[in-house]
DNA sequence: CGATGGGGTGACACTCGGTCTCAGACCGGT
DNA sequence: ACCGGTCTGAGACCGAGTGTCACCCCATCG
């Protein structure tokens, strides 16, 4: 049971081994015997030499994905915008909840290039998530589409920046420059949205308490000729919508 | 002389190859018989088999940050926001002015998950470029570092959804929208960077003209236990496993 | 109780991207 | 003719990643 701690032994000899020795320096054998496992579990398991340092992200990106969801359902009535930011925030809070793991990845990340291109890939996928969720709360317009897109870039490219910053120096607290910039950023996307829109932004809290128009049933994948997916999956008497997404990727995947 | 010309031939042939009969099917050795060259001329010249496929982006990245450069220098008057939506500018016709190439890329993009990362490391070259730019240029501050990134990140965002967009339909001219995008940015910008700033923001504009409809999301999974879960989803070209799957988890929520 | 079947594992062969070394070709300068 | 630098092809070499097969553990079922 519990795979993900099974495989933190693997993660963490490799994270070491790559930091002592240097990552290219540093073979896959070498690290499948110092996790006790063959080489073939160890691709069969990560993936791939590059994954295995990111490997924790698969389970952050899905706590994200189902943050969004959840504010999509329950909280129709929330700001997107902040949501966005409170996913961030998970993001954030994730790597201050584990500084050791998260500054010795941030210290290979320094020496292998190969390993900051994979981070960008990483990157890339919550700012995805972001952007599909915005562009099905945000209010429909020609303004929709940029404004989507550029918040879900600018809230993962400022987090990264302040992320960074708190690695060089873990001791500061840099929570209030996160919200501070977060802040910024919502009332710069408010106020573009603005003038066309409707009520002013009283910048502090959400703007106006009127409900915003709930998200179209199945119309949250815009842009690009739409081709329709069938899905034939089964199910558990007890899955939850999660449970079934699942499904259904894994067996496209 | 003139190594661009002779590179393209290799260029040209790798994606062809790959268009053709697949990336992973198709081995650098071919790519090399295929341009007339060995396979070592072909890695000392393009680095590897990915990069190949966006190897006139090295040049064009070259003249983005000349042109920038310049800008620092000659013209300290300008703009800076202005200047980095130029430098975009100068990637976005450059796309346009060679469709072949770039629609052939982003067909192949579209079948090629590795190439798509791969592009992802090259978008984000030009985003550096920009918020180092950003940095030097924008008025010093607790928010330079914040607005630099952000700014960075959404023009870097904003062209490349615009850019899709042509590249689905060539025909349509997507230079009003692209300025007017880059136009919301720096209006968002400005108006961020100067919250004291007391120009007029045009709210005057009556408010809450826009009608909203409601719309109940389609909750179409019977209230008993299904053993069998049939999903319709609607989804765009490139649209991976976890965005089917996000789909289909948003139609059941 | 033994049979069965599926999932995870190790062992191993194989392909191929990428690096390195070496030898030769070309070329301008002296 | 000689030399120094650059570019090239040839080939050896390493290691990442894949695919196959046999094995084992374990749960299910006759």
């Amino acid at each position: 049971m519990t795979p993900t701690r099974a495989h933190h032994e693997a993660v963490d000899a490799a994270i070491e081994l790559f930091t002592r020795q240097g990552y290219e320096r540093t073979t896959v054998e070498e690290i499948a015997d110092a996790a006790n496992i063959s080489r073939a579990t160890f691709f069969r398991r990560y993936g791939s030499k590059e994954d295995v340092v990111f490997a924790d992200h698969e389970v952050l990106l899905d706590d994200v994905v189902v943050l969004l969801a959840e504010s999509r359902d329950a909280r129709s009535t929330a700001d997107p915008l902040v949501e966005v930011c409170r996913a961030a925030r998970l993001v954030f809070d994730h790597h201050v909840s584990q500084p050791r793991i998260s500054r010795a990845r941030h210290a290979l990340l320094q020496q292998v290039p190969a390993l900051r291109d994979r981070e960008l890939v990483t990157t890339h996928r919550y700012e995805r998530a972001f952007t599909r969720y915005l562009r099905g709360r945000l209010p429909e317009g020609p303004h929709n589409d940029t404004a989507s897109v550029a918040f879900a870039a600018s809230v993962v490219a400022v987090h990264n920046a302040i992320l960074r910053r708190w690695l060089r120096d873990p001791e500061r607290d840099m929570r209030p420059a996160l919200e501070d910039a977060f802040g910024d950023l919502r009332r710069a996307a408010a106020r573009a949205a603005g003038p066309a829109a409707e009520d002013s932004v009283p910048a502090s809290t959400a703007p106006g308490g009127t409900e915003r128009e709930p998200v179209t049933p199945t119309g949250d994948i815009p842009a690009g000729r739409p081709r329709v997916v069938v899905a034939v999956v089964e199910a558990a008497d007890d899955a939850t919508a999660d449970d079934v997404a699942r499904a259904v990727r894994d067996a496209l995947a």
